[in-house]
DNA sequence: GGGTTATTGATAACCGTCTATCAAAAACAG
DNA sequence: CTGTTTTTGATAGACGGTTATCAATAACCC
């Protein structure tokens, strides 16, 4: 059961490395189709489920959608959705202020934060 | 198309009304069987969507699970989720330390906090 | 190069959530 | 009470994301 390194994967590694942003297994699908014409989905997936059991990668479940991927290692933060494009980026730091009061016996392990809203190509002030 | 007062309506606010937490369709279908037996599950989801249109209801969608409603005006707060039971909590009140930095021409419309862990009765220190 | 074996691509199948369908039941108005 | 119209319950089906299947392909090692 020796792992092989083959074209797929290092071009699907190179797509999250160069990522401007979380990516879903679709929106890597359409870049890495771009070096790769016929890549199928279910390498996506079998390589996403790869790379994040190897802790080079992060999900980011989000509800009603499908999980994007980044790399891990990158510090605690939080994204924010863009109600329009759907699209999910990145943001700098946490912004929760304190330990948040839970009711006694409640262990909290961590947090998860999104901010929803238009992005700056959506918002209405940008040429969309 | 005037609207009926029907027994499985009434019970279904009345158990939404007395939850301690927010509910899925299929714990109110648990809950709400006790008082009417078969009631159905289409029922649930028909009346969940008719209180979330009147503003009644607040839905609160959650990654990898189905929705959970809670009553709307209940001001500002966040939710917990137990990563044991999959239960939902309320929390008091809202933990953000300001409105969050995005980047430029970025437009925050909302957010959503969820703390994850083990809630009172999943936690190690309590009678499981 | 050649044999072995991991990996791929195409697609069917799965899974959980939710919605559509439709005959039967029940609420309402008069 | 009775006719009309909404609502219900059972269930099939839609839907989107993800995984399984399997023959064909391609890494890797000697």
């Amino acid at each position: 059961m020796n792992r092989r390194n083959t074209r797929q994967r290092e071009i699907i590694r190179a797509v999250l490395a160069q990522a401007d942003r979380p990516l879903s297994p679709a929106e890597l699908l359409a870049r890495a189709s771009g070096q790769l014409p016929n890549l199928g989905i279910a390498t996506i997936y079998r390589t996403l489920r790869l790379l994040t059991e190897e802790g080079w990668l992060a999900p980011i479940e989000l509800p009603g959608e499908a999980t994007r991927y980044e790399l891990a290692g990158k510090g605690h933060h939080h994204h924010f959705r863009c109600r329009r494009c759907r699209r999910i980026f990145e943001l700098a730091g946490c912004v929760l202020r304190h330990r948040p009061p839970t009711p006694p016996g409640f262990a909290v392990e961590s947090h998860e934060v999104i901010l929803h809203g238009l992005c700056a190509h959506c918002a209405p002030s940008a040429t969309c």
